[in-house]
DNA sequence: CACCAGGTTGACC
DNA sequence: GGTCAACATGGT
């Protein structure tokens, strides 16, 4: 699962380097671990702006009441929803999106919707309401099993203590052009960014990231 | 008590 | 293109 690192230093170089280092810090994470596709939809709305931890509880609390699949969701109640994701907080709007994203694919096929060429496969995410650049990414890299890199708000950070601030496109950009053509890699790649931040990067503070200092990337966007 | 958590939306400049 | 308040609960 290493990725071999250029010799001279680049744009290659930091996010080949990043990678190894978290790698060899946190080893392999195995992230999103569900049962169907359709369980990483899921939970890839319900995570935004939430405890991975509360999601679990909301997955359970779907599938004890036999609301894991597309077709359930999108035919149950606003209120049972609503009570079954309450943990996940916005809990409303949550309850709502979830029942429309589950409408959509109860209507189309979702094996047909993930073998849609990349852009458009991305477009079509992005139309559902509820589903922004991350969440459509998520769904691509973790739902599809298809190579899109996830830019999340400790990716941003984590990029910025380093020096280099980009938007989400650019950021995205700057790894899907460095990094070699392995979805693991990307699915790895983005689940060490989170445990490395979670451990290091809280509350914006850049003084005790071990990365700061080990790549000093320059300000290229 | 303040702040954060694996964001998105609609309004506005 | 970028910024901002809402959205809501539970944990530290």
């Amino acid at each position: 699962m290493k990725v071999e690192k250029p010799e001279k230093y680049n744009h290659r170089s930091l996010v080949v380097g990043i990678y190894n280092k978290l790698f060899d810090e946190f080893g392999k994470q195995n992230w999103w671990p569900a049962e169907t596709p359709f369980e990483v939809v899921v939970g890839a709305l319900l995570t935004q702006q939430t405890k991975w931890q509360n999601v679990e509880e909301a997955i359970k609390n779907l599938k004890q009441r036999g609301l894991m699949d597309a077709e359930s969701i999108a035919s149950s109640d606003i209120e049972l929803l609503e009570e079954t994701i309450y943990c996940t907080g916005f809990y409303r709007q949550k309850a709502k999106r979830l029942k429309q994203i589950s409408t959509f694919f109860s209507e189309n096929k979702m094996e047909e919707v993930f073998s849609l060429p990349l852009d458009e496969l991305r477009n079509t995410l992005l139309s559902l309401n509820g589903v922004g650049p991350e969440t459509a990414d998520s769904i691509i890299l973790y739902a599809a099993n298809r190579q899109k890199f996830v830019i999340d708000v400790y990716t941003k950070r984590i990029m910025k203590c380093l020096g280099i601030e980009g938007n989400y496109s650019q950021l995205q950009e700057l790894f899907e052009k460095n990094l070699p053509d392995d979805v693991d890699v990307y699915k790895e790649y983005h689940a060490l960014i989170v445990e490395y931040a979670k451990k290091y990067c809280v509350k914006k503070k850049c003084d005790i990231c071990p990365l700061t200092g080990e790549f000093n990337g320059p300000d290229y966007l």
